[in-house]
DNA sequence: TTTTATTGACCGACCGTTCGGTCATAATAT
DNA sequence: ATATTATGACCGAACGGTCGGTCAATAAAA
């Protein structure tokens, strides 16, 4: 009989179970009773399953950037012209995983400042928010070192607009979940979008380093 | 009376302590105990002059920021055009506060991520991300808004535009941080100068919304 | 019956906070 | 000047609450 198929089943409800509350009630404030009644099931029993609190974070924070780490990698991969491609990264981060969705904003933010808090201590790469940057931020350079191939972007040094381009997203969402009523996210967005990229085209009638 | 003690001197005193510790270990990690010792006093001997942990780690963060906004509200009640003050802002927000300082931007992120965490439950105006935000999203805001009306920048939603300037400073921030190797953090001031005010300013060669 | 899974009462490390007591210093008295 | 007293800054042992993790007991399955 193969256990280990039910074993990861009630791993992935437990690690569902751990999101909901996080959500609703931030992550460090959740504890492993609160977890346990979630799934419903005892608090002993989560550990059979996880060694500890971290092992449950570590997995979901694994699981939460799976999905972004696939639809990003899907973009690169096509074929579509270096200038559309931008334009989707930056739709798919800013609108398709948020819109009308402040949960998720809020897990995400959480995640991101405790990656922060425990950087430099963490044993055994826990929390691997260094390698999550470091894959988006090489995906999208080569985008953009596509473009400046094909000439329609500026000689820029790619990798620093790669994180110019992923910090002001983070930096959106930051100030989305501080103060949501100021501005329009989809706006923000789509400002973004236009600056961006009206920042590193070229223009033929303006020729500047 | 014996002797007169300037409570305020002392507060400081405590305070500069914590911040030393903040650096060292992180806010969360931070233990009374250890700004005692840091501090060079006994641990009762903080709760003469604060409450709680809290109202240290309060007073921490509103000094913390108070010199930012007074540089920021220098540089936005001075005469430069628009576009020299865009341009001071980035530069003293992302060169001059940091420059050589990576433990000045450990102390930010922690405080950021402190405040997002204690965002929807704190009591009474604890750590006024919220507040900072908005202060500094209008004074940026206006900077644009005389732009705009002057005629040298493109009629853009201010406030937009003000948040996402700040969210890109706050973006590079973190991966700064998260990842300092990566990219030279001055390249990427200079980069989102130019990138910025490429995307704003009114080029007579292209009209487009 | 034997094995396996589940449980929640319990443990103990941790840490913010308290409080009774100490002591250097200043004020006062001699 | 010297002794006495009053003050409050200072201290750290102890307290109380919290929470991750354990394990003996129990239930379910085989």
């Amino acid at each position: 009989m193969p256990k280990f198929v039910d074993k990861e089943a009630k791993q992935l409800e437990i690690i569902n179970a751990a999101m909901k509350v996080f959500a609703r009630m931030g992550i460090v404030k959740t504890k492993m009773a609160d977890i346990a009644e979630e799934a419903g099931i005892g608090k002993g029993t989560i550990y059979e399953y996880f060694r500890s609190k971290d092992e449950i974070f570590n997995h979901a924070f694994e699981m939460f950037f799976s999905e972004m780490k696939t639809v990003l990698r899907s973009i690169s991969e096509s074929d579509d012209d270096p200038e559309t491609q931008i334009r989707q990264i930056i739709k798919a981060s800013l609108i398709d995983f948020t819109s009308g969705n402040e949960e998720f904003m809020r897990i995400m933010m959480d995640f991101w400042a405790e990656g922060i808090r425990n950087k430099n201590e963490t044993i055994n790469g826990m929390l691997d928010l260094e390698g999550i940057y470091n894959e988006f931020r090489s995906a999208i350079a080569s985008i953009l070192n596509e473009g400046i191939r094909k000439g329609v972007f500026r000689q820029v040094d790619s990798n620093v607009a790669a994180a110019t381009l992923i910090g002001t997203m983070d930096g959106l969402y930051l100030q989305w979940i501080v103060n949501p009523s100021v501005f329009n996210f989809e706006q923000a967005a789509g400002f973004l979008s236009e600056i961006f990229l009206l920042g590193i085209k070229i223009d033929p009638s303006q020729q500047q380093t």
